[in-house]
DNA sequence: TTCATATTTGTAATCAATACATTATTTTGT
DNA sequence: ACAAAATAATGTATTGATTACAAATATGAA
């Protein structure tokens, strides 16, 4: 599976799932929509596999739903919004620029995350 | 009090708690340090009074620390660095660029999180 | 095959956050 | 000032995501 990981089928599935459904899904969902293909997997795997794939960077860990850790099968860095409306969260593709600016801060900086927050156009047309 | 918000005693508290300690606290820090200033306190008048604060934006919601959310009582946008070692939650005070090329997204966007996570100066010096 | 290591599983525990009912306080109208 | 209505605070119970942990299973090297 590349990443220094060793590719059991629990990591596989969810990683081909992560790659496969583009919706950022909290651990849940990606628990109860692989337990058809996988019936012997257990929550706890799934906790623990996106802990490893994101650890490894072969995953993205977003905090951008103060509900729960939601992941993305994309782990290239890029900026996502959340609807406040309909809970889903969107990719939004630009290259922000803000991540250049960090010289003067003397931390070591190894994540960025852009958090955009408001309501979806999908919502907004609903509401017209 | 402002922002429309009636000045109790509780969310004054927490206000000027929020502003005086720019330590990004979460609800159960809040709690803990005003109690013996305010001995009836309850926690989930914490939880009621920061909603309250943040819905009417005059406190920051942070979300860059998966375990709990955190506040910041200056309510202007600035991004945030999350130390991975300490836990500590440090302000970067520059005004990131990006924000502004939100045009072509078609979704209404009224909140922006820039957060970085990294190892903070402080414990960079400790592991020398 | 055998042993050591890594992985998975299931259950129990933790703990932040919310729901809700009760009490207290403040505001409004008289 | 008083009563009624509205708002706020409190305490307890509950939810629900996440973690801890121990037992079972699978893998890989010797
Ligand atoms: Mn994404
Ligand atoms: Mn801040
Ligand atoms: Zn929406
Ligand atoms: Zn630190």
């Amino acid at each position: 599976m590349a990443y220094g990981i060793r590719p059991s089928l629990p990591r596989v599935e969810v990683m081909l799932y992560l790659l496969e459904h583009r919706t950022h899904p909290n651990v849940d969902t990606i628990y109860k929509d692989l337990l058809p293909k996988i019936p012997s997997l257990s929550k706890t795997t799934v906790y623990n596999t996106v802990q490893r794939l994101s650890e490894k960077g072969a995953i993205l860990r977003l905090t951008i739903d103060e509900k729960n850790v939601c992941f993305d099968g994309i782990s290239e860095p890029h900026p996502h919004f959340l609807c406040k409306k309909c809970g889903k969260i969107y990719d939004l593709n630009f290259v922000p620029k803000a991540n250049i600016q960090l010289d003067f801060s003397e931390h070591l900086i190894d994540e960025v995350s852009l958090y955009y927050r408001g309501i979806c156009k999908e919502c907004l047309e609903k509401m017209k």
